[in-house]
DNA sequence: TGCATATATGTAGATATGTTCAGATGTGCA
DNA sequence: TGCACATCTGAACATATCTACATATATGCA
């Protein structure tokens, strides 16, 4: 099979070996501006900490910014400020009751996305997938 | 009601409210090691390139690289950069034709995380749930 | 009003990450 | 064998990210 000459959106001359399969996947393929999107929501998902408190809520239900601390083991001040870029996303969703801020997972999307994810790393037949036999796969535990 | 101070596990006094509560979440909370897994497997989708790979691949089934660099319009050395991340993470997996690699997503956790996500951001109901209302959330476009 | 508490915010230095260029590897073919 | 092609790898620079400390805001209560 012998690569083509193709020129690209940029101009630039790029080299393609199935120019229709090419082409109509960029056609189907995700917007940059929706890329961008979910790649700013999985970077947020990203960080130990992060990870570890939206687990921790996923586990409790709700948990005020201390009992999260204290849950996670780290300090109020860096779990506050991961509470405002997961807030700012709208992963997590707070409540105040007196002088204390409630925090949950903002949605079924969140929970079903942590859940998931931790099947697959665990191996698990994917949500809704009909059991079948486990892949041989280098463990890690 | 008044925070009670509770040893942590490093030795330090930590403030809860909650203390039953912090404590039987702590019990099911995922290991550290596995939330470094988890964070570690988010980030890896964290970036637009990376993100824009994986979801032509979603929509192509099987591309080869200098195929893949033209449909996500990026340099074939960085698209190799970040497949092997990728294939590293055993989030895509590879197979040669003669001097050319194809690619595809390794297993359907990661069609099912990628989906979920995308469905996500389109504010729609999480798979598996029935259709209810739309939440009014704010919208980004 | 004044003080203690619970949380939020600003910022700077250390660290991690992405991109690019140069060059290496491996395959097919004459 | 030697060359062209497709992809991979290594390293350096620019940029983004996290962490920690200091400080600010907001609430409850005396």
């Amino acid at each position: 099979m012998q690569t083509e000459s193709v020129v690209g959106l940029d101009g630039c001359a790029v080299r393609v070996v199935d120019a229709a399969r090419v082409d109509s996947t960029r056609r189907r393929l995700v917007s940059r501006a929706e890329s961008a999107d979910l790649a700013r929501l999985f970077r947020l998902l990203g960080d130990v900490n992060r990870t570890r408190i939206l687990y921790a809520l996923l586990e409790a239900g709700e948990l005020c910014v201390c009992d999260l601390a204290a849950t996670v083991d780290m300090p109020e001040t860096s779990v506050s400020h991961a509470l405002r870029l997961l807030r700012t996303a709208n992963i997590v969703s707070s409540r105040r009751d007196g002088r204390m801020i409630f925090y949950r997972l903002d949605d079924d999307h969140i929970r079903l996305l942590l859940d998931l994810t931790r099947q697959h790393l665990r191996h698990d037949a994917p949500v809704g997938a009909k059991a079948r036999p486990a892949r041989t796969r280098r463990a890690r535990d």
